[in-house]
Formats: structure tokens, C-alpha cells, sequence
DNA sequence: AAGCATTCCAACCGCTATAAG
DNA sequence: GCTTATAGCGGTTGGAATGCT
């Protein structure tokens, strides 16, 4: 039993971890050429040693050419507060509202830049349990306590939130590699 | 400059829902 | 109706990057 495991485990040999340029750039084409599909198929047809799960992940939150990359803008950082006082831990959901955007970015940007700033909340019992605060209950009050509405303006304007810089763009560092740099090598293989 | 602490995010894991047979 | 495969979701973690002393 344990012995089938193994030689299946061999076999299939899955890789996990970071995704590299030439795995990101295997997969770009596929989709290019061949479209979403079922992705536990797609990724052994394109040669990928990762699971459609990983596959799929990846394309979703990252290589998607839609997919928008960046700080997240006082204006959508409110539009996430409202979202989750109404939705809750519904990241998809939320994600929807917010083009370009991921579920994962927005979970992200919640759990780091949101949820740490909110005090735990005590009940009225004077009871205080972190692990009793269910996250899906953090109201749009308490969030406020992150960014007042009232202090948006000490933030610098944002004409468009369709258009602001990737962090990216400025990237200089030769070991990574933005999206536009992805995507014009997969034109360039598919000419 | 070095070491430590903290932050951030990509990716994994486990679970549930749904579709197909 | 049951089983299996797949997709999708939310929670969690590992490690690189950054900040601080």
C-alpha cells in the first residue's frame, strides 16, 4: 500500500514552491494557445511538474495579463472595508467588486494592513479572546479605525484607479521579472 | 556592518460544492 | 442516489525583503 504511494509519488514527481520564469512562461503559452481547461489535464499536457491546483493558482493570481498588480488605493482599500462589513471572510466575493484584482490580494491586504491595526474587540462581558473574534464580525466601524474616510485626503490623489504604476516597473533587480516582460516573451514565442 | 525582528505576499493545504459518470 | 474528479474558496505558512537596534 504504502509501497504503491511511493512509486506513485515518484512518478508523478510533483514540484512545489516558487513558480520559475520558465514554468510561468510554459504555461502562458499553453493558456495562449490552448485556453483554460481542466487544469489537473492541462498542467501534465503542458509538461508541468505541478498540480492543476498549482496551475490554476498561479494563473489566477498571477499571470493573468488582467490581473493588476500594485498598492492597493485608498479608494479600493474602503471599497474592501464595506465589502467585507457586508460579505465577510467572502474574498471571492469581494475580489468581484474590484477588478484586477485577487481574492488572495485582498485576503492579503486584509489580514496585513487591516486586520492588524484592529484592536482586539472586548465583548460587553469584558471578556477578551482573540481566538473567540470571528473575523467575519469586524464591522466597517472598527475598520474605520485603519483609514478614517476623513483622512482619504492626506493620501495623494488617484485620478484613476485603472491606471497607477506597478511596483514593478521599477523593478530593477535581474533575478525577477515583471508581467510585461512574461507576456512579451510569450509573443514573441507565438509569432 | 551585523544580527534580529517584523512585514508582506506567493503558494500550499484542507475543506466544501458541483459536475460528470 | 452514489462515487469520483475537479474547481473554488478561505485559512495558514515559509521565506524573502525590509526595517530597526
Amino acid at each position: 500500500m504504502e509501497n504503491k504511494l511511493n512509486t506513485a509519488v515518484q512518478d508523478v514527481e510533483v514540484r512545489k514552491g516558487p513558480w520559475t520564469m520558465e514554468e510561468d512562461l510554459i504555461l502562458i503559452n499553453y493558456i495562449a494557445d490552448h485556453g483554460e481547461g481542466v487544469w489537473n489535464t492541462l498542467a501534465k499536457s503542458a509538461g508541468l511538474k505541478r498540480t492543476g491546483k498549482s496551475c490554476r493558482l498561479r494563473w489566477l493570481n498571477y499571470l493573468r495579463p488582467d490581473v493588476r498588480r500594485g498598492n492597493i488605493t485608498p479608494e479600493e482599500q474602503l471599497l474592501i472595508m464595506e465589502l467585507h462589513a457586508k460579505l465577510g471572510n467572502k474574498w471571492s466575493k469581494i475580489a468581484k467588486y474590484l477588478p484586477g484584482r485577487t481574492d488572495n490580494e485582498i485576503k492579503n491586504y486584509w489580514r496585513t494592513r487591516i486586520q492588524k491595526h484592529m484592536k482586539p474587540v472586548e465583548n460587553f462581558s469584558g471578556q477578551t479572546s482573540s481566538s473567540q473574534i470571528n473575523q467575519t464580525h469586524v464591522t466597517s466601524i472598527q475598520a474605520c479605525n485603519v483609514v478614517n474616510p476623513m483622512e482619504l485626503s492626506h493620501y495623494p490623489p488617484c485620478d484613476n484607479v485603472m491606471n497607477f504604476p506597478s511596483p514593478l516597473d521599477t523593478e530593477t533587480n535581474e533575478n525577477t521579472w515583471s508581467m510585461e516582460d512574461l507576456w512579451s516573451m510569450q509573443l514573441l514565442n507565438n509569432d
